[in-house]
DNA sequence: CAGTGAGCGAGCTTCCGCTTGACTT
């Protein structure tokens, strides 16, 4: 017999626990949820008030038959899941999969990991409530219809094994839109007028520079402009100073922690999310899977304590953030270092950096604001109605920001202007060296990088902390996005200077809307989103989520009833899957191209079988030829031009020691054929213009990587010591072996390598 | 590893949120 037990959702989260509540108390964990809907068919009733088939789920089986034993044992059983709607069904699906008994069950919530927390969630237990429990059930049903009934729509109407639902919907929707607001967008431009000065009687040293407080819309506005500043004389008309400060930001979220981490770390939300993961199960941070800016008293008080030992109590400013995000559940604290007082931790490369930041930030968030000294200018003359502005900046006391500062994505190249000014007086002379008008262009609307996109998911309410990486991952799987960089495009842009008396043009070049690691959607994902938005248009509303969360905490209220809510969005809901089925056709992608200039047959780019290709000669045209699309080629933008270059490929590019060498573009990228082999081609070559003897070079790079793969051979023991992609290792059959760091493949015995093959056997089977 | 693109049809696919391993490279 056991005096009590716990039941948490995460074993870590249970040890912890443990060791506050001591002796007459047994911790145990969940796993979180421990049954769901039932897998086969719909799991609902619908005929019967969606009566929910609930099931233990399969991973879960093992866990919920030890904790019914030890529960049998236990004279009180706490539940103490997680506050929030999500937490309260787990104590309730505990509650009834142990088959507890009300009498000695109690419920008990706190969202700090504190001995006071935890002693006072014991000393004012409750019961479940069920109104919250209904709520998350009306959650998970809504979900479970959405996502069951749409996914077979895709199915019939578009290709098997696509999928929808109520988040990723909406996540793939964001993808797609944005991705045609980039095509639609035209840069426009601007002339900026920028100068150079010297104080009068200065040297070159004291420069400064200034900016025309007025742009022109056009190239002539801007001339005259400088022409007006031909001999014109200029002076120091005022001088602003005042003083700004800076917040620092608050404490990590998922979300915040996601995006900081991908901008960087270059973290992509799975690493972050695993790194995470190890720091938490090592007890070094609180829960990683928060949407709380909350932290607890004790941390506030360690954080003054690091903060006014590290750099001074001036440094120190204790601060309580509150979230703004819409549906917040508050159920954990903000994501921070268990003991602030650890700077670093043990862990990997990746670990320690990722550490480092939570750190990072949790301190600055609990310090000073800096302090800003900033300086305006105002230069003008007589000649010219505008003035020219020199601002800058200085830090009187950097307060946060000497710890951490916060990063943006897709800062544009708006270049700042000097940030230093030398000590100038109201009516000091300037003389002009330079006043230039360049040429500026709007940039693009920037596409997603995943972090962004879970940013942006955040904002609109969709999703969960516990999901946002599995969702971006889910539009990966699906091929409705793919993860890309592309080079910018090189745009030319004017400049007049005004030099003296001269004014000269320099007509200079510029890269600009590089995109590194962002989102771009696929042909399927496009077809997917356009016929989702046209035959549901609820559905990926972005204010679905909102609306239907608003029902939801009605449910959780008690003014609404739970299955009265699904009742009145499935009806109309299971209509328009009906009328979709029955009335709408298969869904395409088709584009009319133009003409094929040599056999003058039609080229139309379309949706395959197997993915985007584009087509010589019509459906009833039996010598119609083929080809995939390349990989970032859309049905949508593809040009003739860029479509009939496909039908180059494959192609002879010569011969070598009198075989063939056939270069074409295949599943894995472009490569060569040569006596049966294939041999990839780098990015530095293009495989529309290699030429034959580039291809015997790589060629026979290919054989000479060929000769050097094998560095030792020794048949009597089956082994073989190979060059591989991450440097030597050993080949056992068809197992594969590290080397050990320190040890020179080329010197490796016989008796060396058994005992190395023998310890990661021994290691693999330990695990 | 490096290619496909007709049509038929059985059997399968799929959601969101809460938690970790158990697998492979």
């Amino acid at each position: 017999m056991i005096e009590n037990l716990v039941i948490v959702e995460s074993p870590a989260k249970a040890k912890t626990i443990e060791k506050f509540l001591g002796e007459g108390f047994t911790v145990k964990s969940s796993f979180g949820h421990i049954r769901d809907l039932s897998k086969k068919n719909l799991g609902i009733d619908i005929e019967n008030g969606f009566e929910p088939h609930y099931t233990i789920s399969e991973d879960k089986k093992k866990v919920v038959s030890e904790l019914k034993t030890v529960a049998k044992r236990a004279s009180t059983i706490w539940l103490a899941s997680d506050e929030d709607r999500e937490g309260e069904a787990i104590a309730w699906h505990l509650k009834e999969a142990l088959e507890l008994s009300e009498s000695n069950t109690k419920r008990i919530v706190f969202n700090e990991i504190t001995k006071d927390a935890i002693e006072h969630a014991i000393s004012n237990p409750r019961k479940i409530e069920t109104n919250l429990v209904m709520a998350q059930q009306a959650r998970r049903v809504l979900d479970r219809l959405v996502g069951f009934e749409l996914s077979p729509v895709l199915w019939k109407k578009v290709r098997p094994k696509l999928s929808a639902g109520r988040v990723q919907s909406a996540a793939l929707r964001l993808v797609v839109e944005r991705e045609r607001e980039v095509l639609a967008f035209e840069a426009k431009s601007q002339y900026r007028v920028v100068a150079q000065f010297i104080p009068n009687g200065e040297s070159q040293e004291s420069m400064v520079e200034a900016e025309l407080d007025c742009k022109f819309e056009t190239e002539e506005e801007a001339i005259a402009l400088l022409e007006r500043c031909k001999g014109a004389s200029f002076k120091i008309e005022e001088i602003e100073e005042r003083e700004g400060s800076r917040t620092p930001p608050p404490p990590f979220t998922t979300s915040t922690l996601q995006q900081e981490a991908s901008r960087k770390l270059g973290f992509s939300l799975n690493q972050t999310m695993r790194y995470a993961q190890s720091l938490y199960e090592a007890g070094h941070i609180t829960y990683m899977r928060t949407d709380s800016l909350n932290l607890s008293k004790l941390s506030l008080a360690a954080a003054k304590g690091a903060i006014t030992e590290l750099y001074g109590a001036n440094y120190s400013k204790v601060r309580n953030f509150k979230t703004k995000t819409k549906g917040a559940q508050e159920a954990h604290e903000a994501i921070r270092p268990t003991y602030l007082s650890n700077q670093t931790v043990e862990g990997t490369a990746q670990e320690k950096k990722l550490y480092n930041l939570i750190w990072k930030r949790t301190i600055a968030s609990q310090m000073s604001n800096a302090k800003l000294a900033i300086t305006k200018i105002e230069i003008s003359s007589p000649k010219l109605q505008n003035s020219f502005i020199a601002t800058a900046e200085r830090l009187i006391f950097d307060g946060f920001l000497r710890v951490y500062s916060e990063s943006k994505e897709d800062e544009g190249d708006s270049q700042e202007l000097a940030t230093t000014l030398p000590q100038l007086d109201i009516g000091q002379i300037m003389d002009p060296i330079a006043i230039k008008a360049i040429e500026r262009f709007s940039q693009k609307p920037p596409r997603y990088s995943e972090a962004s996109l879970v940013k942006k998911l955040e904002e609109l309410g969709i999703g969960r902390p516990s999901t946002y990486a599995s969702t971006v991952s889910t539009l990966h799987q699906r091929g409705y996005v793919i993860k890309e960089s592309r080079p910018g495009e090189k745009r030319e842009f004017k400049e007049h200077t005004l030099m003296g008396n001269e004014i000269s043009l320099k007509v200079k070049s510029q890269v600009s809307g590089a995109e590194k690691g962002k989102l771009f959607p696929e042909d399927i994902g496009i077809l997917v989103n356009d016929f989702l938005s046209e035959n549901f248009s609820s559905i990926v509303d972005y204010n679905f989520t909102a609306e239907i969360e608003a029902q939801f905490d009605k449910v959780a209220e008690g003014s609404l009833v739970w299955n009265q809510l699904i009742d009145k969005f499935y009806r109309p809901f299971n209509k328009l899957v009906e009328e979709t089925l029955a009335q709408t056709k298969h869904a395409t992608l088709e584009r009319v191209l133009g003409k094929d200039p040599v056999s003058q047959k039609e080229v139309i780019v379309r949706m395959g079988k197997y993915g985007p290709l584009a087509q010589i000669g019509s459906a009833d045209d039996s010598d119609k030829k083929f080809v995939s699309l390349a990989k970032g080629q859309l049905i949508e933008t593809i040009t003739l031009q860029e479509a009939l270059k496909l039908f180059e490929l494959p192609r002879v590019v010569g011969s070598y020691n009198d075989q063939e060498i056939v270069c074409a573009i295949g599943r894995y990228g472009p490569y060569l054929r040569y006596k049966g082999k294939f041999i990839s081609l780098g990015k530095e070559n293009d495989p529309y213009t290699i030429n034959e003897q580039e291809s015997i070079d790589l060629i026979e790079q290919y054989f000479e990587r060929e000769r050097k793969k094998v560095i030792l051979s020794l048949p009597k023991i089956g082994v073989e010591v190979l060059n591989g992609r991450y440097g030597p290792y050993i080949k056992r059959g068809k197992d594969n072996f590290r080397i050990p760091k320190g040890i020179e493949a080329e010197g490796l015995t016989v008796e060396k390598i058994e005992e190395i093959i023998e310890k990661q056997i021994a290691k693999k089977s330990k695990k």
